[in-house]
DNA sequence: ACTTGGCACTCAGGACGGGGGAGTGCCAGG
DNA sequence: CCTGGCACTCCCCCGTCCTGAGTGCCAAGT
């Protein structure tokens, strides 16, 4: 059914569009690459690829063009991915090298990725509920409100303020910061939760309605609201490719960071550069487009996921190995700090 | 030179021009709005308007379209700030109370922007500068290596890796806290830099060394490098307003944190609404969007700046309205906060 | 069973060419 | 100083034509 050159006639068909952004025809193809056979020939094998979806033609009289599914089977199967040279890699550690905090890491990763593959590039930041707890800091604030600053050793910190049911005096709050810590201290946050339940009875009896105000507040912060923020950079790369009326739903579903976690976090291996095409997307304004993700962290596991969003039409190795590149230097940035 | 009736005229342009966004002819002038004049006599208006540099035509038979230095005029002299009903200021308060930390106040108040005047919001988080430091911890990280955590009084949490020239001993880590929060708790931070100036004398000898390295990264934080953000939301809303070419450039600068604080930066007065029309922005993207902004803050003093931007073809009176009654929400929170 | 050249066919897109219409400037009269 | 009338100017829309790239199909060649 597909043999090799119909399988090299399709590679050859995304490869040119995606440089040309123009539909393919038959001719332009035998010139272009050097398969040594006939437009006819290659017309033969354009229509049995149509009949089985991979391209289409936009018009009767019009080159063909990569359907989804085409650029599913090139990614799969005919494309791998474009590994960086030692230049560019040295360029990428030296530019994530020179940040200072967890904030300005991922800016910066989210600045190289966009620039790297000119495409738009997203960015989650390091989850919480992988890492440990290093620090908590309990500060007064007013007369019943507190300031609760927690640390990871991921280097994120957090912080909520805490509205307490009464008074409280400064050396309760010694008291909690002591019990905090000593219990707290090295947990893995997916752990905080069960820690947490037994802590009450460490608390003189009076403080307890304040203390369990703020061991609530720990737990919700950590487990349950899983706020992971994702920064978003080279939204500018858009007007590049032309989506026509769809770049205001583009630009919509991108400030969305409900739907843009569900973009990351819907992939399966967390190692793998994993990629998703045009209607592979759930979500509505971005059937259009393609991601490119990949799981990143300090070590083995992965903290969170980065990658880049852009038009179906899209270099695909390149912008794979970008990711993949750009997520093994973070990776390392933050398993140094 | 500009009598009542042809101030009147331009007015009637610009708000014509702002909801159609076509060029606006002498005829449909006096249809939509009951000037009790005919048309030759809004030509003749329309002509005078011309000479002086507050209207052009596209082209010779087409209506007008204001200029810059029209819509200059039209801000400063002929429009107000559109006041908000008590509903739309009890939808803002509410939708702004819900907020639980500063990152979180930050964050709804662009989208608040944005949805509000269906532009592109730019709010700038609260200077470091104006406030006052409420708390300083320090973790030790690793064997030479702190993370240095600031708390202010409105809410913002700063943090840096420190790294040591020597190692350092645990009571001197409790002995540094101790003179940190001594000595600079309450302090303005503008005047941090000088107070720190004299803390060496207060920690034994031999951790000196070690604590100057703290001491310089904090003046260098809250000081030097002055590095506030900037959050942007709504750019979704660019794609509504035809910049034609322009869109991409647009995008670009709005990527640019530096660029936009300048353009929040560069204003007068910090408690009134100040508008930037097209040109009048250096920047060069931003030549033919309009920036309105305002400055905020807990109680009088401004703490930031907050605004929105757009086409200069953009309806300033109800533009300003938001900014200025965002603003005065947010700072109320703040200072509950 | 493929491949190839030939051939007729299709259609998007650019060039050309009128109207139609909205708008203007000017002028003479109120 | 305002007004109606009038001639004029272009943009824009629409229909037409034409060209060129590309296709599908077929019959002949390997």
């Amino acid at each position: 059914m597909l043999d090799d050159r119909k399988l090299a006639v399709l590679r050859a068909i995304v490869e040119d569009y995606v440089s040309t952004n123009e539909p393919v025809g038959s001719k332009s193809l035998v010139d272009r690459h050097n398969l040594d056979v006939s437009p006819a020939t290659i017309r033969n094998d354009m229509a049995v690829l149509e009949e089985l979806g991979y391209i289409v033609q936009p018009h009767t009289s019009a080159g063909r063009v990569p359907t989804d599914l085409g650029y599913r089977l090139f990614v799969d199967r005919l494309s791998g991915v474009r590994p960086f040279s030692p230049a560019e890699r040295r360029a990428i550690e030296t530019f994530l090298a020179g940040a200072y905090d967890l904030d300005d890491v991922v800016m910066r990763t989210v600045r190289l990725l966009a620039q790297l593959t000119r495409q738009v590039a997203v960015v989650q930041y390091p989850s919480l509920t992988r890492s440990a707890i290093r620090h908590i800091e309990i500060v007064p604030l007013a007369d019943r409100r507190l300031l609760l600053v927690l640390i990871t050793d991921t280097g994120r910190v957090e912080q909520r303020t805490v509205d307490l049911p009464g008074q409280i005096a400064d050396d309760a709050i010694t008291q909690l910061r002591a019990v905090l810590n000593a219990c707290l201290d090295g947990r893995k946050l997916a752990d905080v939760a069960s820690a947490v339940a037994e802590l009450p009875e460490r608390v003189s009896p009076p403080d307890r309605p304040n203390a369990a105000a703020v061991f609530s507040v720990i737990v919700e912060t950590l487990v349950e609201r899983n706020d992971e923020r994702v920064v978003v950079g080279g939204a500018a790369n858009l007007t590049a490719a032309d989506f026509s009326r769809g770049l205001h739903e583009v630009l919509e579903a991108l400030e969305e960071q409900v739907v843009l976690m569900r973009l990351l976090g819907e992939s399966g291996d967390q190692a793998a550069v994993t990629v998703r095409i045009g209607s592979e997307n759930e979500v509505h304004g971005l059937r259009s487009t393609s991601m490119v993700t990949t799981g990143y962290g300090a070590g083995e596991q992965a903290l969170a996921r980065l990658g880049v969003l852009g038009p179906t039409r899209m270099d695909y190795p390149t912008a794979m190995g970008a990711v993949r590149a750009v997520a093994r230097y973070v990776g390392q940035i933050l398993a140094e700090s």
